[in-house]
RNA sequence: GCCCUCGUAGCUCAGGGGAUAGAGCAACUGCCUCCUAAGCAGUAGGUCGCAGGUUCGAAUCCUGCCGAGGGCGCCA
């Protein structure tokens, strides 16, 4: 493990606690050390960023909670600390204000100091965590379903958790979750077999090889609705549905060739959307994948008797004392011996702990199934298929409304597929290099490749910045304006230091050490960057990258108010100007890890 | 009916029990002979839905109410 330079006299002790690389850790230890030798508990020393930067750069609020239990003044503990931690050149001044808040100002030979550390370590200062065995479950699309505007954000919100768990250490896997097993398989089967009675797969005591058939997604989208809603107002059209769906899980053959046709056709098409949004996936699994352990879990769950018989079906009963809720019983199978969406959930449970060896399953889902989760996790518990030691999350989020406030729809008030929504932000970003007269020269290989990134970022940046939580309002003239608090806002951000380093190496210039800051729009552009580690410890804990989003854009700002300030290939003093292409490079480091894990690329120039 | 989520500036949204609640857009005023103006500086804009409670301290935690959206066994 390596230990951070330049902390001085911060002693380390044989603590075999991992020390943090981080500057606000740092601080944190040096006030709890002070805190502790004024007998009082060390947590009380943690160091946030000030929020009075009129105040100071950082402050601590220790010495209000401690004076409670330590019966002393807040006022005088806080002295107290002060000066315990005084006396060296770290500090430019520690200062009491309020009610006992110490307000701490760094000197700039300390932050560069810190930040050189910084500069110099490929990971910026965040720690590699103990890595935890994590499972994210997101995209989640469906056989004979186009993706449509719904699963940009299951996708992009996984995707950029995914890539967040991975880079602070945890072995992680992303997992498409294809919804390939369910009742719409059997409605599918009846309607194929309704428009095409004479294919071999609805012959029983048919032996040969099955034929190839010549269907599109398309095709089967144009039949799901048809049939679904038969299926509605129609009994006995549900029933041969169901009996479909009853004998394609039991094996039937001809069922299961077309079935691996309708599969193939649909993932197909959902991987090149994938491919189209920068998301892969390390699993591409689904409710099938599960399928052959799902009898033999079952006989396991009666053998074990937590299972009971609920007329005719299996169920798991859930209900716990102190529910706020009526809690309906888990439903393992159906009546008739079929599979549904809680089955193949509860049977992928198993499969990712026992298999996969996870220890943390996160499901990006709609928060419209919350109290499907709420059962499914539930029953994992109640029937040891989950263990207390597996994290079991249900990671929600809202709809992306239209202009009207409801789930966004085309003019025509259909569903908008993800691939048009995709052509219309890429549209947008072309429209706007055209009208900005920017980039008329570049080939149109390189143009088109601006426009795709930049129409992706504004779409993915414009999602991300908002809570998952929140519904947020999807507003195309917005999103197109490519100004202020947005994807392209960023990527401009980076693409000039892009230009400032090229222009630099042009000119023969290089970055060298960091010097101590000069003016202030560089001291915060310091101080912000040291900020990178907690912000993406928070973001992965609260499983919420709007921080990161948020985060970046303010970095990007801080970045671009020094940009107007300082005019770095014009700088005279050449020690100046080696820090400062120094810290621009750092910049652009952390500015590109932040987009990245938000899904977002950055052009070589715009 | 019960449960979940949300309610913050004109609009769209951030906000980690701490001091004077922020950003973008829209409005108004400035800044391109200078590293990309998709930028920067500034002005104006708020009973953080309402009422209680916990706390030295609440937009943040708890309770109730109001409003919006969503969910509530053989669909996914």
């Amino acid at each position: 493990m390596v230990r951070r330079q330049g902390i001085g006299s911060l002693s380390c002790k044989k603590s075999q606690q991992r020390q943090p690389m981080s500057l606000l850790n740092d601080l944190s230890h040096i006030f709890g050390e002070a805190f502790e030798q004024a007998g009082l508990d060390r947590t009380l020393g943690t160091v946030v960023v000030s929020q009075r930067p009129d105040l100071g750069q950082f402050q601590c609020n220790g010495a209000l909670p401690a004076a409670k239990t330590a019966g002393r003044l807040p006022r005088e503990i806080a002295q107290d600390i002060v000066n315990r931690v005084q006396a060296d050149d770290r500090f430019a001044f520690l200062s009491l204000a309020g009610p006992g808040f110490i307000n701490i100002r760094l000197t700039d030979g300390f932050l560069a100091r810190e930040m050189q550390v910084v500069a110099d370590d490929p990971r910026y200062g965040v720690s590699e965590v103990r890595p935890l065995r994590v499972l994210v479950d997101y995209g989640g699309p469906n056989v004979a379903k186009e993706m449509h505007a719904g699963h940009l954000r299951a996708t992009i919100i996984g995707d950029s958790l995914k890539r967040i768990s991975r880079y602070l250490g945890h072995d992680t896997l992303g997992d498409v979750h294809f919804g390939d097993w369910g009742t719409q398989m059997g409605m599918l089967i009846i309607e194929i077999a309704h428009r095409h009675p004479e294919l071999p797969f609805f012959d029983p005591d048919y032996e040969g090889e099955y034929p190839m058939i010549d269907i599109t997604l398309d095709d089967l989208e144009t039949m799901y609705p048809l049939v679904s809603a038969r299926c509605a107002e129609n009994l006995e059209e549900a029933e041969r549905a169901r009996i479909a769906t009853f004998e394609l899980q039991q094996g039937r053959a001809g069922y299961r060739a077309l079935w691996q046709q309708l599969h193939d056709t649909s993932m197909a098409a959902h991987r090149r959307d994938f491919a189209s949004l920068g998301v892969e996936f390390d699993l591409w699994d689904g409710e099938s994948t599960v399928h052959n352990r799902i009898g033999p879990m079952i006989q396991r769950l009666i053998r074990s008797g937590v299972v009971t018989d609920s007329e005719g079906a299996v169920v798991i009963t859930i209900d716990q004392p102190g529910d706020k809720t009526d809690m309906p019983p888990f439903l393992v199978a159906k009546s008739d011996g079929g599979y549904l969406y809680s089955t193949t959930d509860l049977a992928t449970v198993e499969q990712r702990v026992d298999d996969l060896s996870r220890r943390l399953l996160l499901y990006v889902v709609d928060a419209r199934q919350s109290f499907h989760f709420e059962q499914v996790f539930r029953a994992a518990r109640r029937s040891g298929i989950a263990p207390e030691s597996v994290g079991l999350e249900h990671i929600k989020f809202g709809t992306m409304n239209g202009p009207d406030g409801k789930p966004f729809q085309t003019r025509k008030g259909g569903v908008l597929k993800l691939r048009d929504l995709i052509s219309m932000v890429t549209e947008a970003a072309d429209n706007r290099l055209s009208e900005a007269d920017i980039a008329q020269e570049y080939p149109d290989a390189e143009r088109a490749e601006i426009a795709r990134k930049v129409g992706l970022a504004a779409l993915k940046f414009g999602d991300l910045s908002n809570h998952r939580a929140s519904n947020y309002l999807f507003d195309l003239d917005r999103f197109a304006s490519f100004e202020g608090k947005t994807g392209p806002y960023l990527q401009y951000s980076a693409v000039r230091i892009k230009s400032i380093l090229r222009n630099a190496e042009e000119a023969g210039l290089s970055p060298g050490p960091l010097v101590p800051p000069s003016v202030e729009t560089e001291r915060n552009l310091l101080l912000y960057l040291a900020r990178l580690p907690e912000v993406l410890e928070r973001t992965f804990e609260l499983r919420a990258p709007n921080h990161v989003a948020e985060y970046a854009y303010d970095l990007a700002t801080q970045f671009n108010r020094f940009y107007e300030e300082c005019h770095i290939l014009r700088e005279t003093d050449p020690a100046r100007q080696a820090s400062w292409l120094k810290l621009v490079a750092l910049t652009l480091g952390e500015l590109d890890l932040l987009l990245d894990l938000l899904g977002i690329e950055v052009p070589e120039r715009m």
